[in-house]
DNA sequence: ATCTTATATATAAATCTTTATATATGTAAA
DNA sequence: TTTACATATATAAAGATTTATATATAAGAT
């Protein structure tokens, strides 16, 4: 699936793997992510397969960079990828619910600390999304082909913050009904 | 991680794989899952490392039975697995975001009919985990030793039910500002 | 009668993702 | 002055996950 992020940022705009590195985990880090080393072999796969090309910028003082463009296969590619709908609910993997699942053993005070920790992350997680000048706002705004855009990138920011509202209720009525119905050590 | 729901399950009571699979989908379906191959592969690993020992149970008609058992060094990873505190929030990955992202050039319509495809979807997986009559609280009053556990498994489907509500509702938010602000195809 | 689902295990191949490593330089902060 | 961070690319190895394939029988539904 990485290979349609790539995609979908390189029809903006031509980009080296780092500067896609830097848009994928800025502005739809809250719903996809990739290490560079995924970036960059995924990259040559798809220079392979003919949905970019790519031709390389010589600089000083520092390594030269090697800039993507999408082919019209590759936007072809994209489309298809676009226009074929999702038939399933996104599935969710979640390490804390397995581990919560499981706690009994290690006892009340534990899971207790482990739950108040991760209350900690999501409320700061969601004053982040927040907080966020809509910086999709602000590219619309220097280029107005790009209007519309926004509107679908405020609608998945949209989603992150109702996310981690959800996450933080779940977390402290989770945490009050262990307070209230876990027995304690003894 | 596919080790420790593994693990887990079997901390309960030994089972086969095939088990484990429909217990994995029915009890943790909704925040982890994995493929019959997947676990049949991961089973054979942790009894190469000690984790699990197995006996085959010999079945007429039909294949032998090959019955999982955790040994003690497998509860004392699991032990120190589940009181080792996540630091980070667990990362979302989105197909359906990563799609709505970049989903512009397919148009308002198209759009809009993959949104509502969703929004049925998740409807129906929200009424699902509400009407779940709580299996968890029917084995523990058969069990009573596993009323403390039954807690933490309500919690974690609590967070199913919380999930598809927020889901619902930011589906239902988003529906309506494309329909409102997404110019129509002229 | 035929099809589907459930029971049961296993492997091969492919794909996806993370972690570690290597190289090289500029700038800003402590 | 040393450390951290940003710029920039790339590969190896390991780990995780999915898809496809093979085999075999029983029970229930159409």
């Amino acid at each position: 699936m990485l290979k349609y992020a790539l995609l979908g940022f390189l029809n903006y705009q031509p980009m080296t793997g780092y500067e896609l590195e830097n848009f994928i985990n800025a502005s739809t880090g809250y719903f996809w992510h990739a290490k560079l080393s995924q970036i960059y072999t995924t990259l040559k796969q798809l220079e392979q397969g003919g949905y970019l090309s790519s031709k390389v910028e010589i600089q000083e003082g520092r390594p030269d960079r090697r800039v993507y463009t999408i082919t019209e296969t590759g936007r072809e590619d994209l489309h298809h990828w676009l226009a074929q709908p999702l038939l399933e609910a996104d599935p969710v993997k979640s390490t804390l619910l397995l581990k919560l699942f499981f706690a009994r053993p290690i006892g009340k005070q534990a899971i207790l600390t482990q739950l108040r920790l991760q209350l900690d992350l999501h409320t700061r997680q969601g004053e982040e999304y927040q907080q966020m000048p809509s910086e999709g706002q602000r590219i619309a705004h220097e280029n107005p082909q790009l209007t519309v855009d926004a509107l679908l990138w405020e609608a998945t920011l949209r989603f992150g913050q109702m996310y981690e509202v959800m996450y933080v209720a779940w977390l402290e009525e989770t945490i009050t009904r262990i307070e209230r119905d876990f027995p304690d050590e003894s």
